[in-house]
DNA sequence: CCATAGATCCCCT
DNA sequence: GGGGATCTATGGT
């Protein structure tokens, strides 16, 4: 049981308890992860930020109408957005992705990035391109290998900040509700200014 | 450090 | 033909 398929949790909460999950690409080969520290929730028909606002439906949004866990990848200018959905084909709702602290294949994903340190992965473009997230990944599952949320593997914050969401201008209340969830502290939160923890605000591990 | 412009694909109307 | 759940380079302070 994890917070995919547990139909009692809202689309806020699994935003929230997807912090700490690990995000696993596995490409070409090459093995690469890292721990989700920022996500969004977009909250289908009601919400005006939402792509599925007020029932749309158009080819590029089929994903959305998907089960819980299916990938909805989303294109924008040159950049890929990796979200997953949370609900059901009545309620299209998903959690984006918006930025991971690097795990496994650190170099890997400074290849593909081009980018060092935190850079390479603080925002939803960066960390698609780090992961080697393509258009390829639309509409498959997230626990399907190539793109996976190994929910065996997980830190847990120790305070998450709640915020507005990020370029979501000019959407009456939609604008304004806190439905960005960040591990305080973290610095590969996006657009942060304020001061990182030493632990990077994940709890201690006891062994 | 901050603000701003331009990139550059599709998709949708 | 317009525009976007972004990113980067640039130019000023």
């Amino acid at each position: 049981m994890n917070c995919l398929n547990d139909k009692s949790l809202t689309t806020e909460e699994i935003a929230e308890s997807l912090l700490g999950s690990l995000l696993v690409s596995y490409k070409d080969g090459q093995l690469t992860s890292g721990w989700i520290v920022e996500t969004e929730a977009y909250l289908g028909k009601v919400d005006e930020a939402c792509h599925t606002f007020a029932g749309k439906q158009t080819p590029r949004l089929m994903s959305m109408y998907q089960d819980a866990g299916t990938i909805y990848v989303y294109r924008m200018h040159t950049h890929h957005l990796f979200n997953v959905v949370t609900r059901s084909s009545s309620e299209p709702q998903a959690v984006l992705i918006r930025a991971i602290e690097p795990h496994d294949g650190e170099d890997i994903q400074n290849i593909r990035r081009g980018k060092k340190g935190i850079e390479m992965t603080n925002g939803p473009g960066k960390l698609a391109k780090a992961l080697g997230i393509t258009m390829d990944d639309n509409g498959t599952g997230v626990y399907e290998p190539a793109v996976m949320i190994d929910p065996k593997r997980k830190k847990k914050p120790v305070m998450v900040e709640k915020t507005a969401r990020i370029g979501i201008p000019n959407k009456g209340k939609w604008t304004d509700e806190l439905l960005r969830f960040s591990v305080k502290g973290n610095p590969y939160v996006s657009r942060k200014k304020g001061k990182t923890e030493i632990d990077y605000g994940w709890e201690a591990v006891l062994n």
